[in-house]
DNA sequence: AATACATATGAATAAATGATCATATATAGT
DNA sequence: ACTATATATGATCATTTATTCATATGTATT
Protein backbone atom coordinates (compact mmCIF):
# COMPACT_ATOMS: atom_id res chain seq x y z
CA UNK A 1 0.00 0.00 0.00
CA UNK A 2 2.44 2.54 1.31
CA UNK A 3 4.88 1.38 -1.50
CA UNK A 4 2.95 2.38 -4.33
CA UNK A 5 2.10 5.78 -3.05
CA UNK A 6 5.35 6.28 -2.49
CA UNK A 7 6.11 5.93 -6.24
CA UNK A 8 3.55 8.54 -7.00
CA UNK A 9 4.92 11.10 -4.61
CA UNK A 10 5.69 14.30 -6.09
CA UNK A 11 9.63 14.97 -6.65
CA UNK A 12 10.78 17.46 -4.25
CA UNK A 13 11.39 19.85 -6.88
CA UNK A 14 7.53 20.05 -7.67
CA UNK A 15 6.84 20.63 -3.87
CA UNK A 16 9.26 23.59 -3.79
CA UNK A 17 8.28 25.36 -7.03
CA UNK A 18 4.88 24.90 -6.09
CA UNK A 19 5.34 26.29 -1.91
CA UNK A 20 7.55 28.79 -3.61
CA UNK A 21 4.56 30.70 -5.36
CA UNK A 22 1.77 29.95 -3.29
CA UNK A 23 3.85 31.66 -0.53
CA UNK A 24 4.52 34.55 -2.46
CA UNK A 25 0.45 34.48 -2.57
CA UNK A 26 0.38 33.86 1.09
CA UNK A 27 0.88 37.48 2.57
CA UNK A 28 -1.88 40.07 2.83
CA UNK A 29 0.91 42.99 1.06
CA UNK A 30 2.11 41.37 -1.69
CA UNK A 31 -2.32 40.13 -2.35
CA UNK A 32 -2.91 43.56 -2.38
CA UNK A 33 0.26 44.57 -4.57
CA UNK A 34 -1.04 42.05 -7.05
CA UNK A 35 -4.81 43.29 -6.77
CA UNK A 36 -3.79 47.24 -7.26
CA UNK A 37 -1.90 45.87 -10.01
CA UNK A 38 -4.50 43.77 -12.30
CA UNK A 39 -4.93 45.36 -15.80
CA UNK A 40 -3.06 48.23 -14.74
CA UNK A 41 0.50 49.21 -14.60
CA UNK A 42 1.61 51.62 -11.28
CA UNK A 43 4.74 53.19 -10.17
CA UNK A 44 5.99 52.47 -6.87
CA UNK A 45 4.77 56.08 -5.39
CA UNK A 46 1.20 55.22 -6.35
CA UNK A 47 1.14 51.87 -4.92
CA UNK A 48 2.86 53.05 -1.71
CA UNK A 49 -0.28 55.89 -2.03
CA UNK A 50 -2.90 52.67 -2.46
CA UNK A 51 -1.57 50.47 0.33
CA UNK A 52 -0.91 53.12 2.73
CA UNK A 53 2.48 51.59 3.63
CA UNK A 54 6.29 52.60 4.14
CA UNK A 55 7.46 53.07 0.59
CA UNK A 56 10.28 50.69 1.70
CA UNK A 57 8.41 48.09 2.89
CA UNK A 58 6.19 47.89 -0.80
CA UNK A 59 10.05 47.88 -2.40
CA UNK A 60 11.05 45.22 -0.48
CA UNK A 61 7.87 43.65 -1.80
CA UNK A 62 8.09 44.09 -5.21
CA UNK A 63 11.41 43.18 -5.31
CA UNK A 64 10.16 39.26 -3.73
CA UNK A 65 7.40 39.22 -6.75
CA UNK A 66 9.90 40.41 -8.66
CA UNK A 67 12.37 37.53 -7.89
CA UNK A 68 9.76 35.37 -8.84
CA UNK A 69 8.58 36.69 -11.97
CA UNK A 70 5.10 37.23 -10.87
CA UNK A 71 5.68 41.24 -11.85
CA UNK A 72 7.81 42.83 -13.98
CA UNK A 73 9.22 46.43 -14.13
CA UNK A 74 10.10 49.36 -16.56
CA UNK A 75 12.27 52.17 -15.64
CA UNK A 76 11.07 55.74 -17.76
CA UNK A 77 13.29 58.09 -15.88
CA UNK A 78 13.58 58.30 -12.20
CA UNK A 79 10.41 56.61 -11.80
CA UNK A 80 9.86 52.06 -12.33
CA UNK A 81 6.50 51.46 -13.11
CA UNK A 82 4.99 47.84 -12.21
CA UNK A 83 3.04 45.10 -13.58
CA UNK A 84 1.86 41.64 -13.53
CA UNK A 85 4.26 39.78 -15.36
CA UNK A 86 2.73 36.24 -14.94
CA UNK A 87 -0.76 35.57 -16.39
CA UNK A 88 -1.58 31.81 -14.94
CA UNK A 89 -1.08 33.33 -11.63
CA UNK A 90 -3.21 36.57 -12.28
CA UNK A 91 -5.79 34.01 -13.14
CA UNK A 92 -5.35 31.74 -10.31
CA UNK A 93 -5.33 34.68 -7.92
CA UNK A 94 -9.07 35.82 -9.34
CA UNK A 95 -9.94 32.65 -8.95
CA UNK A 96 -8.93 32.47 -5.38
CA UNK A 97 -10.43 35.92 -5.32
CA UNK A 98 -13.90 34.63 -6.54
CA UNK A 99 -13.90 31.80 -4.03
CA UNK A 100 -13.45 33.34 -1.31
CA UNK A 101 -15.84 36.34 -2.68
CA UNK A 102 -18.92 33.81 -2.83
CA UNK A 103 -19.34 30.06 -1.35
CA UNK B 1 -5.69 58.78 -9.33
CA UNK B 2 -4.72 57.52 -6.45
CA UNK B 3 -8.16 58.42 -5.02
CA UNK B 4 -10.01 56.32 -7.82
CA UNK B 5 -7.44 53.02 -7.01
CA UNK B 6 -8.31 53.45 -3.40
CA UNK B 7 -11.71 53.09 -3.72
CA UNK B 8 -11.04 50.16 -5.65
CA UNK B 9 -9.12 48.66 -2.85
CA UNK B 10 -9.89 44.75 -1.91
CA UNK B 11 -11.40 44.22 1.11
CA UNK B 12 -9.28 43.51 4.55
CA UNK B 13 -11.25 40.60 4.84
CA UNK B 14 -10.81 39.72 1.47
CA UNK B 15 -7.17 40.00 2.19
CA UNK B 16 -6.83 37.94 4.72
CA UNK B 17 -9.14 35.16 3.94
CA UNK B 18 -6.72 34.62 0.71
CA UNK B 19 -3.63 35.04 2.86
CA UNK B 20 -4.98 32.49 4.82
CA UNK B 21 -5.57 30.23 1.89
CA UNK B 22 -2.67 30.44 0.06
CA UNK B 23 -0.29 30.53 3.26
CA UNK B 24 -1.93 27.17 3.54
CA UNK B 25 -0.55 26.24 0.61
CA UNK B 26 2.32 27.59 0.81
CA UNK B 27 4.26 24.62 2.68
CA UNK B 28 5.82 22.00 0.99
CA UNK B 29 4.89 19.31 3.93
CA UNK B 30 1.03 20.27 3.44
CA UNK B 31 1.46 20.39 -0.07
CA UNK B 32 2.59 16.71 0.21
CA UNK B 33 -0.41 15.82 2.14
CA UNK B 34 -2.40 17.55 0.12
CA UNK B 35 -0.47 15.75 -3.09
CA UNK B 36 -1.05 12.40 -1.32
CA UNK B 37 -4.74 12.74 -0.66
CA UNK B 38 -6.15 13.24 -4.29
CA UNK B 39 -8.86 10.77 -5.34
CA UNK B 40 -8.03 8.91 -2.18
CA UNK B 41 -8.04 8.91 1.39
CA UNK B 42 -5.76 8.15 3.85
CA UNK B 43 -4.95 7.33 7.56
CA UNK B 44 -2.57 8.62 9.30
CA UNK B 45 -0.11 6.39 9.82
CA UNK B 46 -0.12 6.15 5.97
CA UNK B 47 0.48 9.32 5.11
CA UNK B 48 3.42 9.79 7.75
CA UNK B 49 4.60 6.15 5.96
CA UNK B 50 4.57 8.01 2.56
CA UNK B 51 6.04 11.63 3.76
CA UNK B 52 8.78 9.96 5.91
CA UNK B 53 8.04 12.30 8.33
CA UNK B 54 7.41 12.16 12.31
CA UNK B 55 3.39 11.84 13.54
CA UNK B 56 3.42 14.30 15.47
CA UNK B 57 4.62 16.96 12.54
CA UNK B 58 2.23 15.30 10.35
CA UNK B 59 -0.74 15.37 13.06
CA UNK B 60 0.12 18.74 13.55
CA UNK B 61 -0.40 19.92 9.86
CA UNK B 62 -3.26 17.95 9.53
CA UNK B 63 -5.21 19.70 11.81
CA UNK B 64 -3.95 23.14 10.61
CA UNK B 65 -5.55 21.82 7.21
CA UNK B 66 -8.51 20.88 8.73
CA UNK B 67 -9.02 24.52 10.76
CA UNK B 68 -9.07 25.76 7.29
CA UNK B 69 -11.79 22.62 5.93
CA UNK B 70 -8.83 21.93 3.40
CA UNK B 71 -9.40 18.44 4.69
CA UNK B 72 -12.07 16.31 6.42
CA UNK B 73 -11.79 13.26 8.66
CA UNK B 74 -13.30 10.38 9.38
CA UNK B 75 -12.89 7.84 12.25
CA UNK B 76 -13.24 4.42 12.16
CA UNK B 77 -12.05 2.68 15.46
CA UNK B 78 -8.32 3.70 16.20
CA UNK B 79 -7.61 5.16 13.01
CA UNK B 80 -8.57 8.51 11.29
CA UNK B 81 -8.93 8.66 7.43
CA UNK B 82 -8.42 12.03 6.02
CA UNK B 83 -9.30 13.27 2.48
CA UNK B 84 -9.90 16.46 0.95
CA UNK B 85 -12.83 18.69 1.39
CA UNK B 86 -12.31 21.57 -0.69
CA UNK B 87 -13.01 20.90 -4.63
CA UNK B 88 -11.60 24.40 -5.62
CA UNK B 89 -8.50 24.37 -4.12
CA UNK B 90 -8.10 20.92 -5.14
CA UNK B 91 -8.52 22.24 -8.40
CA UNK B 92 -6.33 25.33 -8.23
CA UNK B 93 -3.54 22.87 -6.72
CA UNK B 94 -3.07 20.78 -9.85
CA UNK B 95 -3.58 23.73 -11.91
CA UNK B 96 -0.61 25.01 -10.25
CA UNK B 97 0.97 21.98 -10.30
CA UNK B 98 0.50 21.67 -14.03
CA UNK B 99 1.76 25.24 -14.30
CA UNK B 100 4.99 24.17 -12.48
CA UNK B 101 5.91 20.98 -14.75
CA UNK B 102 5.10 22.45 -17.91
CA UNK B 103 5.87 25.99 -19.07
C1' DA C 1 -7.34 -4.32 33.94
C1' DA C 2 -3.35 -4.48 31.28
C1' DT C 3 -1.10 -3.82 27.04
C1' DA C 4 -0.61 -2.30 22.44
C1' DC C 5 -1.66 0.67 18.80
C1' DA C 6 -3.31 5.12 16.54
C1' DT C 7 -3.68 9.79 16.89
C1' DA C 8 -3.57 14.31 19.20
C1' DT C 9 -1.60 17.92 21.84
C1' DG C 10 1.32 21.33 24.50
C1' DA C 11 5.79 23.17 25.24
C1' DA C 12 10.16 24.32 23.53
C1' DT C 13 13.34 25.64 20.09
C1' DA C 14 15.42 27.04 15.80
C1' DA C 15 14.62 29.17 11.57
C1' DA C 16 12.11 32.19 8.49
C1' DT C 17 9.61 36.32 7.72
C1' DG C 18 7.92 41.22 7.29
C1' DA C 19 8.20 45.94 8.70
C1' DT C 20 11.06 49.73 9.90
C1' DC C 21 15.02 52.65 10.02
C1' DA C 22 18.81 54.64 8.00
C1' DT C 23 21.10 55.15 4.04
C1' DA C 24 22.47 54.36 -0.77
C1' DT C 25 21.76 54.89 -5.67
C1' DA C 26 19.91 56.95 -9.69
C1' DT C 27 17.86 60.52 -12.39
C1' DA C 28 16.05 65.24 -13.23
C1' DG C 29 15.89 70.11 -12.80
C1' DT C 30 18.06 74.51 -11.45
C1' DA D 1 27.59 71.25 -8.63
C1' DC D 2 23.47 71.29 -5.78
C1' DT D 3 18.99 69.91 -4.56
C1' DA D 4 14.92 67.31 -4.91
C1' DT D 5 12.57 63.21 -6.07
C1' DA D 6 12.04 58.14 -6.88
C1' DT D 7 13.43 53.78 -5.75
C1' DA D 8 16.44 50.20 -3.70
C1' DT D 9 18.98 48.04 -0.14
C1' DG D 10 21.14 46.25 4.26
C1' DA D 11 20.66 45.69 9.12
C1' DT D 12 17.80 45.05 12.92
C1' DC D 13 13.97 43.47 15.57
C1' DA D 14 9.67 41.37 16.76
C1' DT D 15 6.70 37.91 15.30
C1' DT D 16 5.41 33.76 13.17
C1' DT D 17 6.24 29.12 11.84
C1' DA D 18 7.49 24.11 11.52
C1' DT D 19 9.46 20.49 13.74
C1' DT D 20 10.61 17.72 17.73
C1' DC D 21 10.02 15.77 22.20
C1' DA D 22 7.32 14.11 25.72
C1' DT D 23 3.07 12.89 26.94
C1' DA D 24 -1.95 12.52 26.72
C1' DT D 25 -6.14 10.58 24.83
C1' DG D 26 -8.80 7.15 22.70
C1' DT D 27 -9.79 2.48 21.11
C1' DA D 28 -9.11 -2.49 20.53
C1' DT D 29 -7.41 -6.97 22.12
C1' DT D 30 -6.10 -10.35 25.44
Amino acid sequence: MEEVLKEQMISEQAVSELAEIFKALGDPTRLKIIHTLLNTELCVHDIVQVLEMGQSAVSHQLRYLRNLRIVKRRKVGKTVYYSLDDEHIEQIFVQMLQHVKHG
